[in-house]
DNA sequence: GTTGTTTTGCATCGCCCGATGCAATATCTG
DNA sequence: CAGATATTGCATCGGGCGATGCAAAACAAC
């Protein structure tokens, strides 16, 4: 047939995730993609074209990769799930130093782009409609009432601690508030 | 002496307030500040300096404004005081309707500039440094102990609430972390 | 080896930004 | 009115970005 590419598209990918979620979106440019991927910039825009084009991927596969981690918590369903999740929040993270401190890509993406492309709030919308749809689920798995309202909650303090984690730059600044809010959640299963 | 300037200079920085908080640091330009004030890009520069000079000014406006109306929320200071203010939160905002669901113009910057100026980063942390002093004041004022620790708390569920509303584009996404919180502060009254 | 197809590297375009030089302009002082 | 001085408007520079045209290069099929 014809000439094959010299760089594998996945790869490629997962580099572009790595530098959207440091950096931003503005920041995160063609340029800086080739010195670090060592891929011309000519052939990133033969295979992903535009640029939003490639950012729509990457939040894609940012969002099936937090699923898969998420079905990996959240199995069994439950209060304990919910509870490892949160303690998880305030300690530091494994990986890249620069990206375990970027907080999470989707937030920062609805900061950066407040009122940008309506593809990429869809996608920001998707991903929040997975951790509100799991949270409701572990709590009706335990017979939490009111799970619908207490998952809406929770989705705002999971983003809370993400946000803070951002503002200071440490995984640790999430702490105060995840503790907090392990404890709400205690409360709730006590009945209260 | 000379010619005299033909607009108002804190009018003017007004103006770029709104902006900035509005449309961010990188989205606010000097030819947008010149269409929306009327006044040249020349002059502007002229009287301000560098963008990041003027932005500089413009935070430390903020914040003496948050700082007037804190010194009224919290006379006097007390729990009281903290559950007015959270109240607030999740509720419709006055003034101009993109200004108001803009959240808070120190959050989003801190989220556009992450690893930026030091400037600027010293500028947002005296603003987290003014909230985190005026809830350990109101526990301490109350009798509550451990207020340092949860004053830490407070601002980062404040930070979070902000957080959502800039997220959803609108104040009341606000609402179910207020909520909570004033509940747990109420907690703390109670001596739990 | 020849042909055909795709990738690749290089140069380039158009755009918008922040910033500045310069001359014309408007005002105050005397 | 005349002179001094700060402001203003215009044109422009330099730079970085995303995007694209084009020809050379690399490989597969035959």
């Amino acid at each position: 047939m014809a000439r094959p590419r010299n760089f594998d598209e996945d790869e490629v990918l997962g580099c572009a995730l790595a530098a959207f979620w440091r950096d931003g979106f503005e920041a995160t440019t063609y340029k800086g993609l080739e010195v670090e991927t060592g891929v011309g910039v000519r052939s990133l825009h033969n295979t992903f074209g535009e640029k939003e084009a490639l950012f729509l991927r990457v939040l894609a596969r940012y969002r099936e990769l937090a699923q898969a981690t998420l079905a990996q918590v959240f199995d069994p369903p439950g209060v304990a799930a919910i509870r490892a999740l949160l303690s998880g929040m305030g300690q530091p993270a494994e990986g890249d130093e620069a990206i375990r401190n970027a907080g999470c890509l989707m937030v920062n993406t609805v900061f950066e782009l407040g009122r940008a492309s309506d593809a990429v709030r869809a996608e920001v919308e998707a991903y929040r409609q997975m951790w509100r749809d799991t949270f409701r689920t572990a709590l009706e798995a335990d017979g939490i009432p009111d799970a619908g309202r207490r998952a809406e909650f929770l989705v705002g303090a999971l983003w809370g601690m993400l946000s803070q984690i951002r503002l200071e730059g440490r995984t640790e600044a999430a702490a105060p508030l995840a503790q907090v809010t392990i404890e709400t959640v205690e409360a709730w299963a006590a009945g209260n």
